[in-house]
DNA sequence: CTTTCATTAAACCTATTGGTTTAATAAAAT
DNA sequence: ATTTTATTAAACCAATAGGTTTAATGAAAG
């Protein structure tokens, strides 16, 4: 998976609200599909199609125990989109603040 | 809008690909709906329409002089999602060190 | 004032998304 | 061996997303 395409389905990953739930549960340590499940409010399948779509991003991980599934976080996915995210800010500060450094030089010339 | 859903409309702003490079151009500074559409394989309504969803995700702003509309970076819009996913990526590391910390311990106990 | 230019609105179309329910698979427990 | 448990697969459905094309709007230029 090329840069690009690895940071598109990061991105994709998180934008659901579900998803995003899920991942700040998974905090809390590993936990089986069923437990991720129990408090969502929808069906056992659903839920396995967001875990799917999260692993897939690279953002969790899978380890089969038996007929369990522990799910976990990869730390290091997110940080793909965090830099994204801070290198934008940072250009756009610094092109921020170089324009406030030219009107300010201007309204000292006048 | 609630704090929930002004962090979702900016994923959902950022999760797809013609947006984040929408995104990232106007790190050059502000634009125009055309300029920006120029480079873009994609009709302008089609642009115009991701550029208000940018701009009700409050990633960007709009200017109008005259006809045109000038689009530029609200920079301080991306913080939240960036300060969303540094929490994570910290609350997951603070689980796997604390997990590191009891492997090891229980190492030096054998 | 008529025409051109910059943009959005509206109506429409197709593909994708996020959910459902009902099988299928495979390990654990009885 | 049979049944129960954990999970995914498959088929389906409604809503949304991302595009199109054709008006509509409204400012600028002739």
């Amino acid at each position: 998976m090329s840069d690009a395409a690895a940071l598109d389905a990061i991105f994709r990953a998180l934008a659901d609200p579900t998803r995003r739930r899920i991942v700040a549960e998974l905090a809390a340590g590993e936990a089986r599909v069923s437990d991720i499940a129990e408090p969502l409010p929808m069906s056992l399948a659903a839920v396995s199609k967001h875990l799917r779509i999260l692993e897939d991003a690279g953002v969790l991980q899978r380890v089969r125990r038996g007929r369990e599934h522990l799910m976990s976080a990869r730390p290091d996915a997110l940080a793909a989109a965090r830099r994204w995210l801070q290198d934008q800010e940072a250009f756009w500060h610094e092109r921020l603040d170089a324009l406030d450094a030219v009107l300010t030089e201007e309204q000292g010339d006048e």
